[in-house]
This record gives structure tokens, C-alpha cells and sequence, in this order.
DNA sequence: TTCAAACCAGAACGATCGTTACAGTCAAAC
DNA sequence: GTTTGACTGTAACGATCGTTCTGGTTTGAA
């Protein structure tokens, strides 16, 4: 079944982390917690991290990049420049399937739990940001042209609108409406 | 300039609750900030609340509570069907004229920040939800008629995006966004 | 065999947290 | 004038937190 080699301690400490930080909160989760998850002993984690900070901050780094990467595939298989544009709430889906006891989204989360994290955590969220409006701005090209920002902004605000759905529960399928409001975004340009 | 009768000890605290715990964070708020806040010693506010978790509750009730009566002034005064589904957001607008520094949401900040909150607490969240679909299908009946309830949804999933756009930061703009994407999908019934 | 690196278990640290206890002050009601 | 209730400031409690320290085990290369 496994591989027999054994996983760096580096690894199972990332793995953990994005388990139980994410799913459970970052603030409720104790240290002492990740550490019996990933059977890590605390020295381990402040060599490799330096601190909680910084194993928050490597796991966020690791998520965006996994993100991204999930995106990608989703966007190169579109099929329309509409559907590109609309790439982002399959990748969510994709995304979404590995871990479907993630609370909502791990980097609004974090922004929500750690209002005066450090420049390291919050450059991690300022990416996302980044990496989102500047990829729909792009989609958003050839649909609306001159307004593609307009249009690029309508559909990161249907998406901020699907993560939160899962935060409240309401409504039950957060991609479907999400999807659906944006498209009709779209329509209108 | 003041009344000069004196507050009492319990108002004081759910004002400088409300204050500190949605502005700058309820876990990463300490009890004796909200007590200098408020001019307040320790017994009385377990006197008055039991506990923090307790004054939470009550600082989340009087926010429902105010903010449905914001709500309520500004669906009166909308002059047409589409202008009342969407005086969600002039509500808004004017809830957070009053506070200014909120970082977004106080309801599902607190569902963020406090993933085990009691029965308490999370039913004041669920009331939130209960009285954004309820009246949002209400509003929507004259514009979608059967289909109000995906009409409703598709708002919901708008106003959730522009409140965790304060919080993102982006769309720069979140209540002119929200409406504007509200305004897109009703078109579409 | 020796050495260095990676890792472990476990105890202990200082700090902070929510909460309680104690003793005293003040103003209004009887 | 006394009593009552609301409130105060301060100190302390136990628990939990992030972090560090000590000492020992394993592993692979020199």
C-alpha cells in the first residue's frame, strides 16, 4: 500500500497543519495538536518553522500554489471564453474535494482569525488576491474588452460570495449559485 | 454635551463589546480590553453575562436586532419590486456608516472565529441567515414568482460576496459590486 | 568506528487567558 | 439611619498557550 519510505517530518508537519488549522481554525488548534497529528516532536516544528506564525504561513504558501495548479488544469480545459472565465468555480469544486471538511476558504479565514498576523502571513492572502483578480482580468478580456475589469470584479465578488456560502451554510450549493450569478454577470456586458 | 445621567455598567459593556470584539477580533480580544473599554470591573460583567461567550451572545443580539431595523427603514422606502429585493445593500451601506472600522461581518466572523461556539451563540447566526432568505424570497416574489427562492439565493450569494469583500479587500467598491451582480442575476427571471 | 544530522519524548518556562473571590464605595429606598 | 443593590479595584486562581531545553535514539556517510 505505501510507499515504505518514510515522509519527512518537514511534510507531515505541512499536511497536519493544513488538516487541522483549516479545518478546525487556527486559533482553536492548539500547537500540541498538530504535533500529535503529524507524530512530530515540538522541536521539529520550531527548527524546521520557527514558530506557529511560520508553519501558518508555509502551509497558506503551499495551499496557494496547490490552488493555482488546480486552476490551471481547469482553465486550459474550457471550452469557451465564457467557460474560462467560469474556470474558477470548477477548480473551487476540484479543489474542494480533497478536503471537504474545510471550514470555507483557508486565506479569508486566516485574515478573519489573525487580524495582525505578520508580513509573511499576510503577504500569502495579498497573493491570492493578486493571483485571482489578475488571472479574470485576463479571461474577462475578450467577453468585456475595456469593462474586462468591471466584469473581472463582478466574478471575484460572486466567488468571495460562493466561499462564504459554505461559512453559512446558505445557499446549499455554493458553486451552482455562484456559477449562475456570475454568468448572469457576464450576460450583461 | 452629555445627558449626565449615568450608563449603566451593562450598556457600557455591550457597546464596548460590540467595538472591540467585530473590530478587532473576538479570540484576539481579551476580556480586560473590553472592561477598560467599558469602565467596567470583571464581577460585572459576569454578573450581568455569565461569561464572554455570554456578553458575545447578547453583543450579537443587539446587532441582529439593529440591523433588521436598518433594514426595515430602507425596504420601506425602495420605490419599486427590484429596488426593495435590493435594499439589502442600502441597508448595509448604512449599518456600516455607523461603525466604519468593522472589519466585515460580525456574524460570520464569529462563526469563523468561534467554530465551537455554543448553542447560544450559533443560534444568533442561524437568525441571521433565517431573516436574510426569508425576506429576500419575500422581496423576490413579485420579480420571479415560483422561482423566488433561486432568485433569493442568487442575493444571498451577492451579499455574502460583498461582505467578505471588506475583508479580501476587493472588489474595491463591495457595495456598488453586490448590487450591481444582484441587479444582474434578477434580470435573468 | 566515528561523526553529524535528523528526530524523538518529556519536562519545564513564562505569559496570557477566562474566571472567581474579597473587601470597599456610593446612591437611592425604606 | 439603616439597609440594599449595583458597582468598583485588586488580587489571585487554574488552565492553556507558544516556546525552549535536556537528553537520548536512529540513520547514513566518512
Amino acid at each position: 500500500m505505501t510507499t515504505g519510505q518514510k515522509v519527512p517530518a518537514r511534510e507531515r508537519l505541512l499536511a497536519a497543519a493544513e488538516e487541522v488549522f483549516f479545518d478546525r481554525g487556527i486559533r482553536a488548534t492548539g500547537v500540541d495538536e498538530v504535533l500529535s497529528a503529524a507524530n512530530v516532536s515540538a522541536a521539529s516544528l520550531y527548527s524546521h518553522f520557527g514558530s506557529k506564525d511560520g508553519l501558518v504561513a508555509e502551509a497558506l504558501r503551499v495551499r496557494l500554489a496547490e490552488w493555482q495548479s488546480v486552476w490551471d488544469e481547469c482553465a486550459v480545459r474550457a471550452a469557451s471564453d465564457l467557460d474560462r472565465l467560469l474556470s474558477v468555480f470548477d477548480a473551487l469544486a476540484a479543489f474542494r474535494a480533497r478536503q471537504p471538511a474545510a471550514r470555507w476558504c483557508a486565506f479569508l479565514s486566516t485574515a478573519t482569525e489573525l487580524p495582525d498576523a505578520g508580513d509573511e502571513i499576510a503577504a500569502v492572502l495579498a497573493a491570492d488576491t493578486a493571483l485571482l483578480t489578475d488571472r479574470l482580468r485576463h479571461f474577462a478580456k475578450p467577453l468585456a474588452g475595456g469593462r474586462a475589469a468591471d466584469l473581472a470584479d463582478d466574478v471575484v465578488l460572486a466567488y468571495n460570495g460562493t466561499l462564504a456560502a459554505y461559512l453559512r451554510g446558505y445557499p446549499s450549493d455554493p458553486i451552482a449559485a455562484g456559477r449562475r450569478v456570475a454568468a448572469a454577470a457576464a450576460a450583461a456586458y
